[in-house]
Parts: structure tokens; C-alpha cells; sequence
RNA sequence: GGUCCGUUCGUCUAGCCAGGUCAGGACGUCAGGUUUUCAUCCUGGUAACACGGGUUCGAAUCCCGUACGGACUACCA
């Protein structure tokens, strides 16, 4: 790797939430920039007014911040080689598609829809190889290369519309050397005259993108794959805008799949998949169609970095669980995989489960008393940790504690039917009687205190463990599931049990 | 169609560059154990080098071809 200073971009069209891939890209960059003590840069990509989304630009700040992934230099930030929104920079690339025209690298066309339409119609009707506008196609257009000077100026005083094509030559090897994939080589014949400026006043990408990565001082792009038929037409613009020898380091990482069989994953994917794709839910501002995320379905931010670090890249050792800043030492794009990636929503469950019980109970508890707060329910922090420590190692997310953990809150509403079947025999109701009288002369209501009582009981009247106890777990939680029952019982306390056990007598019928 | 990229267990992947491993790990799944129950946990099992040629004593690894998949092919990014 060269020496100079690592700066990397983080570059999304404000089009709409960022997916999960948009996620990796951007924790992608970071990582690197940490490793190398470089920058990390946040430039939105707003060149398209028609794809605009309001509150998306927000949506990806907030998302970045939530991921702890912190923006050094950009929009929401600054920095010296600002503005950072491209909208906000018009002129300057202004200027640069000015000076490939002159420089002979770029020419004015003002085809209209209809007549490239036209052109494509007719290409394909010959069979030709492609229905390109390039070295070929554009010398029967209307173009500053087919047109006479005159002809031009006119056009452009009268406000014809036009657009700034990339005056690409017709037979040339163009290649770039990729981090991940190797040397890429493609014929400059394949390539077509990309627009660079748009009849709107503003360029596109491939403009915008090597202007401001040159301007920015960019030292590597670190982007998805589908951007590497576009990156000759980059090297070209590099090329002819005189900046070859600072050209950035290209790094085209693997997308991310969909699951069940074809294609990227895309925004529009939303809900379909039966996992989130966005880090933030997110509300359509059209069709007010509420797509969930992965803070809302509980994940942990560090779980989510976790999880999306491990797609497409790997350390090559047998160690799963990074926090970030592991990531941040260990990091490098050479591991980064060639092919794409599914997503397993079941192992990004895993992950989950192994950050929520290696949380501290007093955090997890934290978390859990806003859900209880929002049942109505209050309970003291230090009831709720003792809750929490019990059922922990069963749950993956926050939100699977309510269902481990109700009956700490209220008395079972109705009792588990197959349950009552295999545990509630004929003489149960009188061993619950006899086991009463046991419980209600316990001293110091504890675990402890109370499994001695209890096993001395089961033993005394030769019972067997399940017998009882099984009926009892009814009693108090309404199910044979649950974690320790004389815990359960510990922090219900005396009373609550002997009434649970009485409201079982009376409720459970064979 | 054209161009470019890719292909190891169901999934994420190690191994490939510098050929020699019973092809390793994780998730899932299955079985057993632990537990009053369920879950966790522990132990064990399951399952892959896309295919065909070559080079070589020896190929997942190097070369060629085929198949399959993907991306791109907009005045979108």
C-alpha cells in the first residue's frame, strides 16, 4: 500500500433509508480509515433532483451515528474541502466538463429522448453488438463533433438543451488495478460516451464522483461491485482531466444477496424478506408504508456492526465476536471476500444473543424497564435485574423478555393445555393442598429455604420430582416453560404463591 | 444480446497467491447428556471443493474450456 494519507468516502444518494449493504460499505470505509488513522468522510450524493427524498439524508446520519460509526469530515460535520452536499457544488463541476470540452475529451450532444430512442431502435434492429451512444453511434447524432461550430453556438445561445458526453476513443485497453478483484481490463470500444453534465445544470455520478474524490483528496474508493463497469469511464476521466498519477485506490466489495435466491439485495425489498433491510425503521413519505429496522427489532448496534462485518469479509482466525474497535485494529481490505453474500437472519440472531447475555444486568435492565413502562408496569431496578439475571441466557433480544418473564408481573391469565394434560392428574389438587401448608410455614422465603422445603416434602412422601413440581410450575407461571422455579417463587413471595397455588386448585380442570 | 465479475457444507466462511490437511470453524439441523419443565449449556453426528480437460508423482489450490449465477448496459446513483 502507498504511503499517502488514508481518506475514504462514504458517498449515498439521498434516495431513500440506507439497506443494510449501504451499512457495510459505509462501515467498510470506516474501519479502514481507523486502522490507518485516516479520515472518514460523509459526502451525499444529491445530483438527482427526481429521486430526492426528503428526510433521507437524516435517515443516514442518524443510522451512522446509531451505528457508532462517526463521521471525521462531511455533511452534518464540515471540514475544509467542503460543501459536501454535491447539489451545493454546481459550479465546480461546471468548470471541469467546460475544460474537457476544450481540451477535446468531451463534447456537447442535443439529441433528444426521442431520438435516442430512435437510435437504440435502430441498432438493435441491426443486431448490432450493443445500443451504445459511443465512438460509433454518436457520429451520425447531433453532436459538436457532427455539427459545424456555428451550428453549435447557435444551439447553445438559443438554449437548446444539451447535454456534456465523455468523448471516449475507440480502441484502447483501459485498466485499473482493484484491491479485491486484481487487474481489470476492459476495451475502451465496450465503453460508452457516459454523460458527464445533465441538461438540468448538474452533473452526473461519474462527473460529480472523480471531481470530488480528486478534490477531496480521496485515497482509496471503497465501493459495492456494481460500480465496476463504470470505474474505466472514472479512470478515463482521471485521465484526461490530468490527475492520473493521484488517482484513488479502487476496492469493489461483494454485494449482499437476497435470501432466498436472486439478485442484490435492494431498498425495495422493505419487509418482504421476513428480516429488516434498513439499520432505522423507516416510513415511506409517499405511500406511509412502515418498513422495521434493526434498532427496532432490538438488535444491539454492536451486535449489527458485528454481524455486517463479517459479510463478505473475515480475519482469517477462528474469532466471531469483534466490538468495533477490534475491528478497527484488525481490519484489512485484502480479506474482503470476491463473491456475494447471503444475510442469515437465524445466525444475525445469534450474534444478538451473545452481545444481550454478555450485557451487564443493570443496562439489560434498563432496557427492559422501558418496555415494561409502556405496559403500564412498575417495577423497581432492583426487582428487574434480579428478573433479568434469570431469564437472560433464554432470550436474543429485549423483546423476547416480556414473554419469559410476565408471570414475575401478573398471575397467569389461563394454563398451557397440554401442560394441564401431562401434569395435572387426579390427585394433584390434594398434593398442591399438602404442599401449601409446606410453603406457608417457610421461614425466610428464599430459593434456597424453599427447595429444601420442598424436596424434603416430595421425599418424605416419596413423590418424585415431576410430579410435583411440574403441577406447581403450572400454578405459578400457567406453563411447563420457565426458568428456576423456586426463584419464580423467591421473588413473587409467600403470598403470591399460595394464592397462585389456590387459583390452580380451584381453575385447573383434568 | 454485449461487457465485466464470481462459483468450497442449506447459510457465512478458512484453506488458494508460495500444489501434499481425515478440506477446518461458525449458524442451522439431528442425536445424546445436564435440568422439575422449556430454553441455555456441554458432547457427538450431519453436510461442500459447479463440471470437463490439461500441467504434475500429487490439484480445492496452477492453466484452458463449459455450465450456472450476479452486476452493469438511463439526461439513476
Amino acid at each position: 500500500m502507498n504511503k499517502k494519507k488514508v481518506r475514504v468516502r462514504f458517498a449515498p444518494s439521498p434516495t431513500g433509508p440506507l439497506h443494510i449493504g449501504g451499512v457495510r460499505t459505509a462501515l467498510f470505509n470506516y474501519l479502514f480509515a481507523k486502522k490507518y488513522n485516516g479520515t472518514f468522510i460523509l459526502r451525499i450524493e444529491d445530483t438527482d433532483q427526481n429521486r430526492y427524498v426528503k428526510g433521507a439524508e437524516d435517515y443516514i446520519i442518524n443510522s451512522l451515528k446509531w451505528c457508532n460509526i462517526k463521521i471525521d469530515e462531511g455533511v452534518g460535520v464540515g471540514g475544509k474541502y467542503g460543501p459536501y452536499r454535491q447539489s451545493e457544488r454546481k459550479d465546480i463541476y461546471k468548470k471541469y466538463a467546460e475544460q474537457l470540452i476544450t481540451a477535446g475529451f468531451a463534447y456537447y450532444a442535443f439529441d433528444t429522448p426521442e431520438e435516442l430512442e430512435e437510435m437504440r431502435e435502430k441498432l438493435k434492429a441491426e443486431k448490432s453488438e450493443n445500443q451504445q451512444y459511443n465512438f460509433l453511434s454518436r457520429t451520425s447524432m447531433r453532436n459538436s463533433l457532427t455539427l459545424n461550430p456555428d451550428e453549435v453556438e447557435k444551439l447553445i445561445e438559443s438554449k437548446t438543451p444539451f447535454v456534456i458526453r465523455l468523448k471516449v476513443p475507440e480502441d484502447e485497453n483501459v485498466e485499473f488495478t482493484d484491491v479485491v478483484h486484481g487487474k481489470i481490463i476492459f476495451k475502451s470500444s465496450q465503453l460508452d460516451d457516459k454523460i458527464l453534465f445533465k441538461s438540468d445544470g448538474m452533473p452526473t455520478y461519474h462527473l460529480a464522483n472523480v471531481v470530488d474524490d480528486h478534490l477531496m483528496k480521496i485515497s482509496h474508493v471503497i465501493r459495492g461491485s456494481e460500480w465496476i463497469n463504470s470505474t474505466p469511464s472514472h479512470v478515463l476521466l482521471y485521465k484526461y482531466l490530468g490527475w492520473e498519477n493521484e488517482m484513488p485506490e479502487f476496492a469493489h466489495m461483494p454485494l449482499i444477496l437476497k435470501p432466498n435466491g436472486k439478485g442484490k439485495l435492494s431498498k425495495r425489498d422493505g419487509d418482504a424478506l421476513g428480516f429488516p433491510v434498513f439499520p432505522l425503521e423507516w416510513t415511506n413519505t409517499e405511500t406511509k408504508e412502515v418498513s422495521s429496522g434493526y434498532r427496532e427489532s432490538g438488535y444491539f448496534p454492536d451486535a449489527f456492526i458485528n454481524i455486517l462485518a463479517l459479510l463478505g469479509w473475515n480475519p482469517g482466525t477462528e474469532q466471531e465476536i469483534f466490538s468495533i474497535s477490534e475491528l478497527t485494529e484488525i481490519f484489512s481490505l485484502d480479506r474482503i471476500g470476491k463473491s456475494g453474500s447471503r444475510f442469515d437472519p437465524e445466525k444475525a440472531k445469534w450474534f444478538n444473543h451473545q452481545y444481550l447475555i454478555n450485557k451487564n444486568n443493570t443496562e439489560l435492565a434498563s432496557l427492559y424497564q422501558d418496555v415494561l413502562k409502556n405496559k403500564g408496569i412498575e417495577a423497581s431496578d432492583e426487582l428487574v435485574i434480579k428478573i433479568v439475571d434469570l431469564i437472560k441466557e433464554r432470550a436474543s433480544f429485549i423483546s423476547d423478555f416480556w414473554e419469559q418473564s410476565f408471570f414475575f408481573f401478573q398471575k397467569p391469565t389461563n394454563y398451557d393445555a397440554k401442560a394441564v394434560k401431562k401434569n395435572w392428574k387426579e390427585n394433584t389438587p390434594n398434593m398442591m393442598k399438602e404442599l401449601l401448608t409446606v410453603i406457608e410455614n417457610i421461614e425466610g422465603f428464599n430459593a434456597e429455604n424453599i427447595e429444601g422445603e420442598v424436596k424434603n416434602y416430595i421425599e418424605k412422601n416419596e413423590l418424585g420430582f415431576g410430579k410435583v413440581l411440574n403441577p406447581l410450575r403450572l400454578c405459578l407461571v400457567g406453563s411447563g416453560k420457565g426458568p428456576s422455579l423456586f426463584h419464580i417463587a423467591e421473588i413473587i413471595g409467600k403470598a403470591e404463591v399460595v394464592e397462585r397455588i389456590n387459583n390452580g386448585i380451584e381453575k385447573i380442570k383434568k
